[in-house]
DNA sequence: ATATTTGCAAAGCCTTTGCAGGGGA
DNA sequence: TCCCCTGCAAAGGCTTTGCAAATAT
């Protein structure tokens, strides 16, 4: 039912995500380790609210800034993206790095990773004047 | 070289103006109409401190709370949308209310709207299992 | 007279930043 | 040692809201 998740970095060893994370030239901290195990692995397009809230249950003392720190952190080492939705003001972070797309469930809110067979997006824009680096779908609607 | 423009209400007169706000049931007031005037006909794409900057020198002493609630307004009565990119934090009004995608130049910022002929989204999804109630697609890169 | 709308200021939400303390290499 | 990281609190940007005065019907 739910679209299959492209190239999603599923149930990582903590050993393999600190060794992502190095590769990624990222130091890898305690509170990063932490915040990778659920961001590559257990959560579905959390925010930063999300992280946060899970981190006040499995990792106590962890402050916001240093989720947020984290997170940014991630961002620039291509670990994971970040984006928005038109409609909400959270900025919502995604595990899966390669290309994909969304689709929306107008009525829960829910996020479904959309691969790019699934949904493909034909440009007829003269490749010589308009050069795309990259395309941000959503399909909005219900499942 | 820019994409054209589908179904942008381009230039029209203060009376047009007035009678599309009574047709969709929105009070025309005089800072209602400037606000339409600048964002239904002369603006690209604004945002809300843009329409507040045109605002200051077309039509002083309108508040800045005045200008979010009259784009509000009007984004319930189905003369703009609103919508945000990825990467930026604003809110921004678009008065082209047929479908149609975008295009952003990700060297000025500058965002073109693209035509559903000029690109097409493609959906392989089952239609039973999703029903795809609208499209958000930006194409980023340079022109 | 009654209902809307305006405008100011204050609050709200999400996110970033300054800075001091602390930890690892 | 030295550098990077953490965490608190404060600030920042954008947007919404409460409420009283002004306006329109």
């Amino acid at each position: 039912m739910a679209p299959h998740l492209p190239n999603k970095m599923s149930c990582l060893s903590p050993k393999e995500i600190e060794v992502k994370l190095r590769e990624s030239g990222v130091n890898p901290t305690a509170q990063r380790l932490a915040i990778c195990r659920y961001v590559l692995c257990e959560a579905d397009h959390p925010t930063a609210e999300q992280v946060k809230e899970w981190a006040d249950r499995n990792f106590p003392m962890m402050s916001l800034a240093t989720v947020y720190n984290t997170l940014r952190v991630l961002v620039e080492a291509g670990l994971v993206r970040e984006f928005r939705l038109p409609h909400s003001e959270s900025v919502i972070y995604d595990s899966t790095t390669s290309d994909h797309y969304h689709f929306l469930d107008e009525a829960t809110g829910k996020l479904y990773d959309l691969s790019t067979d699934e949904v493909q997006v034909v440009s007829k824009l003269s490749k010589r004047k308009f050069k795309i680096n990259s395309i941000d779908l959503v399909l909005k609607g219900e499942v």
